[in-house]
DNA sequence: CGATGCATGTAACGCGTTACATGATTAC
DNA sequence: GTAATCATGTAACGCGTTACATGCATCG
């Protein structure tokens, strides 16, 4: 069902077309939050045309159609947001393979946790750059938000990255 | 795909029958990492025989059977923990909903907000319960993986924390 | 006029959830 | 004896991925 929400979330930001929707998808949502590929993202906005929490506001070249929010639609996003779930379901491979490290030889498993500590490094010196670029038009209406998901993924690296360097501190004592 | 490698860690550490790796699961892994139910876990295990990657060890009351690890399970186990994806696939609801708060008004965010901060405050509370007891019993073999899974948990929840508290300090402004 | 990118769709298959279904053992 | 827990299974459905399939528009 998150799919639904995803899309409505996009699309309350601004209309768009299933295509740049599935654009949009892979630039915002895809690296922390949610993904969603377009086999599956045009049959769910049809579907949502279906239900009138999106319309068709376009037709333009190529049979592209953009679609925009409803004011249900609207409404159907608000009461998702205020309803969260008890029990939270975590399906994470990533964090999976932290877990399954026990498995392996501790010099293997050190090789991995070393790569771990690099990607996490990587991803944080992007995510900054970002934050750079974003606090320098600060003050735009609606950016708020996206300074929000940055800070999210910014601390989340930050803490993967000391959760490795403390492992591999301590696993050759 | 991660459900066979999942089960197989398990069994890595001891052997169990499906019902009490279901336990398992609730108890390690599904928190953070993964979860699965009894109605996917059997077949699956039937599957994992049939590949020879684990083998009946013990047949006991009310037909429970226990399955241990076989050697050729251990080396795929360690095959795909040597071989992470390229791409990794995220899907977690809680961060969705999170980057979704612009659609809210600034007042029913915040609500979201501190109840985040809440619930990262309770599981905090918690792990460093369990980091306490691991840390009394400190030095049984086969205890560090457990208190490296502890501390990743310790260090994600802190992270989340940190970042509700900033989120709500700059709400307002 | 050919390559690239825009744009949409669907069919088959696999993974995951919910619900249904059954029965043995243990503790009170 | 009856309630709780142990213990296993399967069928139907929904969500997600891969692969197949098509054609228009734009740029060079």
């Amino acid at each position: 069902m998150s799919l639904r929400f995803a899309l409505l979330g996009l699309l309350d930001d601004a209309p768009g077309s299933g295509y740049e929707l599935t654009r949009r998808f892979e630039h915002t949502l895809q690296r922390y939050a949610w993904h969603a590929k377009h086999s599956q993202i045009y049959p769910e906005l049809t579907r949502l045309a279906d239900d009138g929490l999106v319309a068709v506001v376009d037709e333009g070249a190529r049979g592209r159609r953009t679609y925009a929010i409803t004011e249900p639609g609207r409404e159907e996003l608000r009461e998702w947001l205020r309803n969260p779930p008890v029990h939270k379901n975590v399906r994470n491979e990533e964090v999976l393979r932290m877990f399954l490290l026990s498995t392996l030889p501790a010099a293997e498993a050190r090789v991995l946790l070393e790569q771990t500590a690099i990607e996490a490094e990587r991803e944080l010196a992007e995510l900054t750059e970002v934050v750079r670029a974003q606090d320098a038009r600060c003050g735009e209406e609606g950016l708020w938000f996206g300074r929000l998901a940055a800070e999210f993924g910014l601390r989340q690296h930050t803490a993967t990255l000391d959760w490795a360097r403390w492992a591999l501190a301590n696993l050759s004592a």
